[in-house]
DNA sequence: CGATTCCATGGAATCGCTTCCATGGGTGAT
DNA sequence: ATCACCCATGGAAGCGATTCCATGGAATCG
């Protein structure tokens, strides 16, 4: 059992090593793994440190051996389930290779975001993961400059050389589109996420490219760029409701958006899947408890979490892994769920 | 801008005292704010520490000055709302005080709740603050031993007497039962969270003390304990709904098990606030969306967030907080919003 | 004008740990 | 029995900052 230390301050390695009558240096090997040690001084310190009590400052031991066990990852929006899960499955994985992460929230803010990094980088942080915002202008690439291992997760920033992993948009909103046109939606309209985050571009760049693809007329007034934050879903569906002739269906590029877009049709008094079709980008679990139930295009958050730390360790052991991709899916529900009348194909497909 | 160097390695202050042509002992007064310095010394030290990019290493700052200028957050659940808030309020008044948070999610579970703890006290951090579950055997018995600033939030431990930020549950609870009854609900079920942590007991005892008081008959297979996780939510669905007089409400201890029980109830094909009512506590923004929306007990999780760091930074400077009970108010929504006819007092209140 | 005070400064110790290097005893090979 | 080798060990040098203490020049006072 621990001692009756008054735990005024924690026990340093000097007093463990007096207390098991060894050296400093042959403590230091005992705890940290080192193989050069006797059976007999492995006991003797094991017992003292555990009599004492002993926790390794992680500060002194990182200023010596440069690196500090701890990985820094920063997310655009705690409170955006997408991004909850995605640090889940970013700290399980950490965990699992020894590492502690320290969470910084960006609030969709670059200066909160470059804030975050300066703190992360004085914390000399062994590398960091971030789902970053705007231009490499600002504190990214200083962490670039540094050479301090980094990862991209979810977004990216153009022209940045780092290894990302990223989610492909295109087959959740192929599949999207073509269920919509299937069941007669030919007005389709779109609420984007910020043009200063690349998903925010490719979804809108993407969904441009299939309305081409399938046909289907796209008139500027039916999108709305919003700034994948609630308020802006609801104004959204006031711009694109409030044009001549209205979308029959939207797209929301993010879940908070579109908890806000749904929010707001409530309040006019439509029920999407019911007076207007709408489909979010992020399969959040409410979304299938509404009635009628969302369609959504899922992608899964997080094993994006887990993939980039595994990633992460490769760039901090020195290598250069590829960039990877992960699917999306679109998970049809309520009215389009039903059976299309004009698509044989897929229904064939089940 | 910032000088041509490669960024091999992060610059040292004795590179930045080099070319400031000043004293290492200078250049630090000068970059940690020190008054004894001189107004040429400034200038010098500040623009090579520009040119160099410099940044302090925390590690050696902290070994020498004992502070480390981060606190460690640890949170039962991320992808739990209520908390993702939390964590959001946490970190805007840690960062208002120049503090880094270290976020740690303990996943409902003691051990590794343990292991965050033991990787916050070897990183030395300056205070805690944590949402315990357990008794205070483990890692928490150490924090207090080793006189580390600890602060509870949402939850405490019993017989440990740390400062702590948590609901009155009481408010809530009694106005969501005073409105059910009201309303003709007698048979009213309750869905527990787990008895390992104060939360679970006291909002249960509260339940059962609230029900005596109101007069209202509780069967004990009307109990359902359940582990703040959706599927034990769905559990309690079934089990609650499987007795031979099932309740006509349903209370459920937090929003993941709600989640859980609303998924289940759709799945039994009854709709909650029609077929069954159903009362949350911890409101999330999607409950309101539901239809009819699901009436809820909610609580400020920001302001507790906010709360708990503020509190943390007394008893870091050495004060004495006294503990806070911040209010619970029910939100009536759905049918539980119309007026009930037997209870005049509570109407003419607005 | 000499003495006291003040203040910016540099030298050097220190925080707690890791790790290089030299040492010495024990082992296996010849 | 002798030599080479191996391995556990301790001494000591840092890692990069902060901070105490002594110092010397300028400013202030009598």
């Amino acid at each position: 059992m621990p001692t009756s230390r008054t735990g005024q301050h924690a026990a340093t390695l000097k007093e463990v090593a007096a207390r098991a009558g060894v050296s400093q240096a042959t403590a230091s090997r005992v705890l940290s793994g080192h193989p050069a040690t006797s059976e007999a001084s492995r006991l003797r310190v094991a017992a003292a440190a555990r009599e004492l009590d002993f926790q390794p400052n992680a500060q002194a031991r990182s200023l010596r051996s440069a690196h500090t066990g701890t990985v820094g990852l920063l997310i655009p929006d705690v409170r955006n389930t997408f991004f909850a899960e995605l640090a889940q499955g970013v700290e399980q994985e950490a965990l699992a290779h020894g590492y502690v992460n320290i969470l910084g929230n960006a609030n969709e803010n670059v200066r909160q975001q470059d804030a975050y990094l300066e703190a992360l980088m004085r914390q000399r942080v062994d590398g960091v993961i971030i789902a970053p915002q705007g231009d490499g202008s600002g504190a990214v690439g200083r962490l670039l400059r540094r050479r301090i291992p980094v990862v991209f997760v979810d977004r990216t920033v153009t022209g940045i050389p780092v290894p990302a992993v990223t989610t492909d948009s295109e087959p959740g909103l192929r599949e999207a589109i073509s269920h919509l046109r299937a069941h007669g939606h030919h007005r389709i309209g779109f609420i984007a996420g910020p043009q200063t985050t690349s998903t925010g571009r490719e979804r809108l760049e993407i969904f441009r490219q299939l309305m081409a693809e399938y046909h289907l007329p796209l008139r500027e007034e039916h999108l709305f760029i919003g700034d994948f934050q609630p308020a802006s879903g609801a104004l959204g569906i006031d711009e694109l409701l409030g044009t001549t002739r209205p979308p029959t269906a939207i797209i929301s590029a993010d879940s908070p958006m579109t908890a806000g877009a749904v929010s707001r049709l409530h309040a006019r008094g439509l029920r999407p899947g019911r007076d207007i079709e709408l489909v979010a980008f992020d399969d959040i679990d409410w979304f299938s408890l509404l009635d009628p139930p969302l369609s959504a295009i899922a992608h899964s958050a997080t094993e994006m979490g887990r993939c980039a730390m595994r990633m992460l360790c490769d760039v901090i052991a020195g290598r250069t892994p590829n960039s990877r991709m992960l699917p999306s899916t679109f998970v049809a529900r309520g009215p389009l769920a039903a059976a299309a009348p004009a698509t044989p194909s897929e229904s064939e497909a089940y």
